[in-house]
DNA sequence: CAAAATTGTAAGGCATGCCTAACTATTTGT
DNA sequence: ACAAATAGTTAGGCATGCCTTACAATTTTG
């Protein structure tokens, strides 16, 4: 009954969570394509998946998250975006650079650095002038 | 003459360095008691970085480190102290908190990253007020 | 509707990084 | 110096996560 989903595993859950937002019926291969990697890979990465009953996987029917892989996937992705936005937006970094740093730290994080950072992130959000007067520096 | 370490090497080195500075002779035995993990673990990690040339290992003899090592270290180290301070001066966390994911994030961060947020604490350090202010929010 | 294309699975491999158990080498202490 | 304690290594195992090759199932399409 161990929860912890591995990098990897958060990977595959996130990318299914964020293809069925736009089509209804997310295949394996399509999961291969993306993350660059064999269909043999990701066939035993769904096993996996739907073992601890976080997608329902069905082989050619396609891939279905559950409750639970939903809630998972959307705390993942939460982490995502939050890091995303204050690489990007509140450091000034680039956007491909802070996407490939937060799907790093996205998985290794913990809840109150994440937290905090959200807070922070607001904080600054609401004094843009302490912001701008950063990115106006030595930096760029 | 792939130069990039994983985490774990990473660990291993920047702990190596760390034992370095207050005693000039590092047993392999110390590494594993820190790390809590096996001697023998530690003994394959060794191996390891001398063939990487990162460090100089002669069994009973202990470890030395080498200039290219050291390098390396310092850069790791640099990281995680970043982070570390970062995530408990200018956010405020608890220091234990701000540690242990600083050891995890130091090794997916990438350089772009780090030096940002390096120049972002500096900024916070001059603008004392403004985190202040943030510590005293609804946070805590 | 059958051949072709696509998709998925199984088997066997490789690297990393950890483990234990058993062994060897070195150091320490009397 | 030699027995005991400490330190290090080797061998064999396990899990993760990726690979390729070969095969099976399904879907597409002529």
């Amino acid at each position: 009954m161990k929860n912890n989903l591995s990098a990897s595993l958060e990977d595959y859950l996130e990318l299914i969570c964020n293809l069925l937002e736009t089509s209804s019926c997310v295949k394996a291969v399509e999961i291969a394509k993306k993350l660059n990697i064999s269909r043999a890979s990701v066939s035993e990465a769904l096993v996996k998946l739907a073992d601890k009953n976080l997608i329902i996987y069905e082989g050619h029917k396609g891939i279905t998250i559950t409750p639970e892989g939903l809630k998972k996937a959307k705390e993942v992705i939460l982490k995502h975006n939050t890091f995303t936005s204050f690489f990007e937006n509140t450091l000034g970094l680039d956007k491909v650079i802070a996407e490939d740093n937060a799907c790093k730290i996205e998985h290794v994080v913990s809840d109150e650095v994440f937290e905090k950072i959200r807070e922070f992130q607001l904080y600054c959000e609401n004094n843009q002038d302490f912001i701008d007067k950063f990115k106006k520096g030595k930096n760029n």
